[in-house]
DNA sequence: CCTACCGATCGGTAGG
DNA sequence: CCTACCGATCGGTAGG
């Protein structure tokens, strides 16, 4: 029997499947965020893809997984922003500012994956979170050292676990009242909030 | 006819329906809570207070109304505390001392209802919101107050818009992480919240 | 990926 | 405040 040693269309379709999961989880992002994880149905799914209400379920096994997908998407999404932002950058403020500035940008702009792992948790089963933290403990650890350079520099009083926690407070609220019509633009933002926190450092260094 | 001058019997019921009321709320913010608005079924709350599936409907017109009483209820307690906690408090380092202690309070101790203000606002419909909004300005306008006095004082650099909903977003955020069998204490987590926030006197004043 | 469907559950109501 | 119930909707599946 005359079998292709090529497979075009077995490779076209796994593309073809690949950006019809990508467009999923993109959806479900933003309805996530919109409207919150259990008022967002499988059916506002598929709808804003174009689907059909059983159709998301070839591509995840349950809306658990679909949670899961979309916040380890927006995890990879921000760890290779973060990496993007502190190459080649020297010194502990500069360090800071730029790590402040990439993490708003992340949960601020268009990409809606970061926010869900925000404000969903509470949604993901005990299974799907010790996947998730895995990743998550990747991008905390690049803000750990950061936050330690800062205070070795004198420009943070103290780097603990709950100074730590009231900054990351302070940059994740921002999802719950920034509007991109408004006054600030992320950049402003960015560049405020890290001043919040810096200690001046002592006048006159020379 | 004979009808009683004294009617001690509605007034005893009357008594009753506000207990139980009462119950409902505190049980509604205590699920929305752990679960989410969205996740709490109605039967779960009348479970919480033994009550059947369709009873609750007696004391609040629909779901809806049980989340904006409860947010109400969480901002009533809090404007309580607030006042309590500033009343005869002069100058502007203590009085915000003060502020973030009570604040903290109100959102980490035992009273469920504020949180669900912070975490439920998206399932709250327009026309709940406008009655909550009213509240929420009047807590809200206390704060302003007093981050104008240290910004006067020079321990706050800044006390814009920007600036405040950062503060808000420390404290607020504390609720996803504190754990009252952890290694801080409410009023460890204020006293470090103010420092990290407040400038640093210029030293030696005299 | 669609069609057709199922069992479960939900907010809410009537009538007492 | 209970009993009994309804219409709507939901996550998920079988079979193609």
């Amino acid at each position: 029997m005359a079998v292709a040693k090529t497979k075009p269309k077995s490779r076209v379709s796994a593309t073809d499947e690949g950006n019809r999961r990508a467009d999923l989880i993109r959806a479900a992002g933003r309805l996530f965020v919109e409207k919150g994880f259990d008022a967002t149905t499988i059916r506002d799914i598929a709808d804003a893809v174009g689907m059909r209400s059983g159709s998301p379920f070839y591509h995840f096994k349950s809306k658990q997984d679909m949670l899961k997908s979309v916040m380890i998407e927006g995890l990879q999404a921000a760890l290779t922003a973060q990496q993007a932002a502190i190459v080649g950058v020297r010194g502990a403020e500069a360090r800071f500012r730029a790590l402040v500035k990439s993490h708003l940008r992340i949960i601020l702009e268009d990409h809606t994956e970061f926010p869900v792992l925000l404000y969903e948790w509470r949604a993901l089963s005990d299974e799907s979170r010790a996947e998730v933290i895995a990743v998550k403990d990747r991008y905390e650890s690049v803000w750990q050292s950061v936050l330690k350079e800062l205070k070795k520099a004198g420009l943070l009083k103290d780097d603990g676990r709950v100074t730590r926690l009231l900054l990351f407070g302070a940059f994740n609220w921002t999802v719950q009242w920034y509007r991109p019509d408004g006054e600030f633009t992320i950049d402003d933002i960015a560049a405020r909030a890290a001043d919040l926190f810096l200690c001046p450092r002592t006048e006159g260094r020379h």
